[in-house]
DNA sequence: AGAAAATTTTGAGCAATGATCAAAAATTTG
DNA sequence: CAAATTTTTGATCATTGCTCAAAATTTTCT
């Protein structure tokens, strides 16, 4: 029969909380033990229900994943924001405190940011679209000081030049976080970072130069 | 009671050749279907044992999936020395050769090399000496080049940045691989790498110019 | 309000999987 | 060849993600 949809039945509310406390939980249960110590019956007890009442409130744990993903994302982006307009406007130093902000936010969030690349759908099921759309906001925050930087290239070139050095950054932090290569200092890291990141920029405007003009 | 080590018994012999299918039959089984396609049953049916016989071939999941990481390792660098020594001998070039180098290998033995990263130890279990020995070894190709292009740096420095350029170009071989993030072409992945390596390098080298004198 | 209908929650149970271990089979020794 | 030793076996365990018939709850209808 047909929903009452005004009156929100204790019904539906319950629910609604529940599936919030759900990823929350499921959120603090991957920083604490990792993507692999997320078990659906801790969850369950940790919320107050049923083993298989997590299935009514998700429809498997490739969802619930994604959806404490998407919650990483956006922090990830605020992170990005905040650094993207704190500090000199100078492009070169804007990508500079970006990568930054993306190894920084990677070591304080270890486990949520692993799981964010560690996950992997079970087989031939997609990646659902909003979630595909959260990913895609991360280049954007690198795009505007390349614009900046590149006035002549187009939208796409500016794309590919961004998503190429975004995942530099990112090739950096994931290796150098990752204890199974060498453990490096976290200052020396970043140190490491910004050094690369300047070379970068810097050899791409050379390049660049030399593509458009001046010799 | 003491074993006759001259005679190889029987038992023996068949040990090693059994150790030995087992690690190629679960090469192949990552190859085909991924790291979470590898599963002790069928490793047993393929190589013609007992379930609980695997156990006696390998310590765990654990030891064989770096057995298998250790012989793609061996694959990897070799493609990666064929590289170094293959075509102009200008350090840039090279350190270009091989980056394009571990792209493609990635692509071609994508499953494999999947595993390196993806796969994590069981917690509190620490990664055995000659596997992480295994994994040194690649900085080293990167290592010959950048110390030909910056003679003044010392080894340690040296060191610092071949990994943050293998670092930078695994980031995006790594994400310009997943069709989690938009899929790439290869050959389009091929030029943005190539691209970014030179403009690294460029980078670089400014930077020292300008740091030990010209300026 | 109260009974009937519809919906939601429950938790026992299933199938898959990594690992174990007592018993069976094979090998070596004397 | 029989006793002693080693190796292999596969039934079995514990853990998981997930399902589904039955129980509990909520909503509808009179």
């Amino acid at each position: 029969m047909i929903k009452n949809l005004v009156k929100m039945p204790k019904t539906l509310e319950r629910r609604e909380k529940l599936r919030s406390d759900l990823i929350l939980a499921a959120e603090r249960m991957i920083a604490a033990r990792g993507l692999s110590g997320l078990k659906t019956r801790d969850l369950a007890r940790e919320i107050g229900c049923a083993n298989g009442a997590v299935y009514n409130l998700v429809a498997d744990m490739d969802e619930l994943i994604l959806r404490v993903g998407s919650r990483t994302l956006l922090r990830l982006d605020e992170a990005l924001s905040a650094a993207e307009s704190a500090g000199e406007p100078s492009p070169q130093e804007t990508l500079v405190r970006i990568a930054l902000a993306y190894c920084d936010f990677a070591a304080e969030n270890l486990q949520l940011w692993r799981a964010l690349f560690e996950h992997r759908m079970e087989a031939d099921k997609v990646v659902p679209d909003w979630s595909v759309q959260d990913q895609m906001q991360l280049f954007r925050h690198i795009y505007q000081p390349l614009a900046a930087l590149f006035p002549k290239r187009s939208r796409e070139e500016l794309g590919i030049t961004a998503r190429g050095l975004f995942s530099a950054v990112h090739g950096m932090v994931a290796l150098g976080l990752e204890q199974k290569l060498v453990a490096v200092p976290l200052p020396a890291l970043r140190k490491e970072i910004a050094g690369l990141v300047r070379a970068m920029s810097d050899g791409l405007i050379a390049r660049d130069v030399e593509r458009s003009g001046g010799g």
